[in-house]
This record gives C-alpha cells, structure tokens and sequence, in this order.
DNA sequence: TTTCTTGTTTTCAG
DNA sequence: ACTGAAAACAAGAA
C-alpha cells in the first residue's frame, strides 16, 4: 500500500540504482500494465537514457533524455527490484527492462494493479491523471490558507476528503487515519464543520507525519518494500491504523474499526469525538 | 466459495 | 456543468 513516504522512498532507492543507466530492451510479460499500445512503450523507450527519477504524490516520474518520461503507479503492491540477467525471473514479475550495465530493472506487482504509461517530459503535469492533483504536502505549495480554504468549501466528510488526491495528495488509508487520530478528528466529520484551528492541526500533522514516515523509509503492512528490498520502520510508529480492539495510546479506550467510504477505518471513539 | 484488501476511475443521481 | 456518493475495477491470498 504505498502512499506518498513509500513511493517516496522506493524513488530514492532507484535514484542511486538506475539513474544514468540506459535501457537495451524491454520484456513485457503481462501488457495490461502499460496503458497504451506496449508495441510503442518499447519501442519508445528503446535506448533511452534515464536521466532522473521525480514524484507527483504517489505516481513515480522516470525521466529520460528526448523529452520521454515514464509514469508509473505502484497502486497497491507494485515494486521495483534490480537484478543481474542471469537470476531467475521471481514470480509476479510482469516488465524487465534490460540495462546496459548489465542488470535488469524488474517491476513485480502481486496484484497486477500497477500502472504505467509514456508521455512527453513537459505534458506530465497535463494527463488527465495527473492534472487534476492537489499540492504536495512536504513543498511549500502546501499552505495553510488555500488547505484551509477547500476544505470549508469541501462538503464531503473529512476522510474521503483525505483520500481524494485534489486537496493534498499523498495521503492513503493509513495515513489518513493516523493523521486524524493525531488531530482529534472523527472520520465522518464533515469537512465544513471544522474549525479553523482543526484545519490547522490537519495541516501541521500532514506535515509531521509524512516526514517522519519518509525519515523512516515508509511503512510496511503486508508486503511493501523499496528498490533494495528493504522494510520501512514507521509500522511501529502507527497509532491506530490495523490496531483495532488495542487501548488508545492517548486515553486507553479501545480503537475501533469502522467502513468509511468502503475503506477500513480505524479511530478512538474517545479522542476523536463522533460529530453531532 | 467467500471475504478481504486499496488507489483510482467510472457511473449515476441530483 | 458540476458535485458527491457509490460502484467498478484491477487480481490474488487466506
């Protein structure tokens, strides 16, 4: 499940892996990830040299020289592992791109979730799936007044408010639900029955929670892991989230766990007070 | 077999 | 035209 401090931390990993490498050729062994014609992903792609790896919330920007960029989404369980061509091909491995150096950049996806298409370097920002994306919480695009603002003016509940990538982006399902414990919020509270001082603390806690998570390599619930295959260590600073039943580190009443938005969610009915 | 998992996109009602 | 809620979708593990 990355969020933004896992797929930050996988671009970091591939940073000091990949760039400056260039791509041979591409093995496409299940083309449903590649939205687009895979005939032309590869042909594109084809001896392109990789110049940097960027982020725009949770989708990875992979740069390379003639204005080419790869995009790609982990979604769920998608990963990316270096290997020499001689290893064996590890299930769930779905594309190789052949590098020169030799080795291969793997990408692995239990699930098949994971997407990623080509556009030109200087039209990322406009695809459809990008454009529409809200600051990121960790520059300073991210201000107080305009979070402020559209959350007022936001007249859905504050979790799916969260999720939804167009007032921040970042955030998934367990980020949301620690940063709302951390701010005293219950999930369904709506969004324009905040206080401006609630607003604050959101804003604050985004900040603090995704830097720490991203200073601790991200979170591992399940499977996540980075380019060097190694496990975040934020899961044991999470506070509620898949701690159902467990005292409240805060009051010591029991976290629930309740469906928002179809999305498991976890909370202290104590500190975080239903709206009445 | 059924249920569970989540980020994004699509669909539909208003 | 727009909004928000809900469903759909991706597919495998337990």
């Amino acid at each position: 499940m990355p969020e933004l401090p896992e797929v930050e931390t996988v671009r970091r990993g591939l940073e000091k892996l990949v760039v400056g490498q260039r791509i041979t050729a591409i093995d496409i062994r299940y083309p449903k990830i590649i939205i687009g014609s895979p005939a032309e992903f590869c042909q594109a792609l084809h001896n392109k040299k990789l110049l940097s790896i960027g982020r725009r919330g949770k989708f990875l920007l992979f740069n390379f020289d003639q204005n080419l960029t790869m995009v790609s989404h982990l979604r769920m369980e998608g990963k990316y592992f270096i290997r020499r061509s001689d290893q064996p091909i590890e299930k769930h491995t779905h594309i190789i791109f052949q590098l020169a150096s030799g080795q291969q950049l793997r990408y692995n996806d239990v699930r098949k979730f994971g997407r990623m298409q080509l556009a030109k370097t200087d039209q990322v920002q406009n695809l459809p799936n990008l454009s529409k994306l809200g600051p990121e919480p960790l520059s300073t695009d991210f201000k107080l007044t305009d979070f402020t603002r559209k959350l007022l003016h936001c007249k859905k509940a504050i979790k799916p408010a969260l999720l939804d990538q167009t007032i921040v982006v970042g955030l998934g399902n367990i980020y949301v639900d620690e940063v709302l414990w951390l701010s005293q919020i219950h999930p369904l509270t709506s969004c324009y029955e905040l206080t401006a001082k609630q607003a604050a603390d959101l804003f604050q806690n985004i900040i603090q929670e995704l830097t720490a998570a991203v200073k601790a390599g991200g979170t591992t619930v399940r499977t996540y892991s980075d380019a060097f295959e190694h496990s975040g260590k934020f899961q044991f600073a999470l506070h509620v989230y898949g701690k159902e039943g467990q005292p409240c580190q805060r009051c010591g009443t029991k976290i629930q766990k309740i469906r928002v938005a179809q999305r498991g969610t976890h909370f202290c009915p104590q500190c975080q007070q239903a709206p009445v």
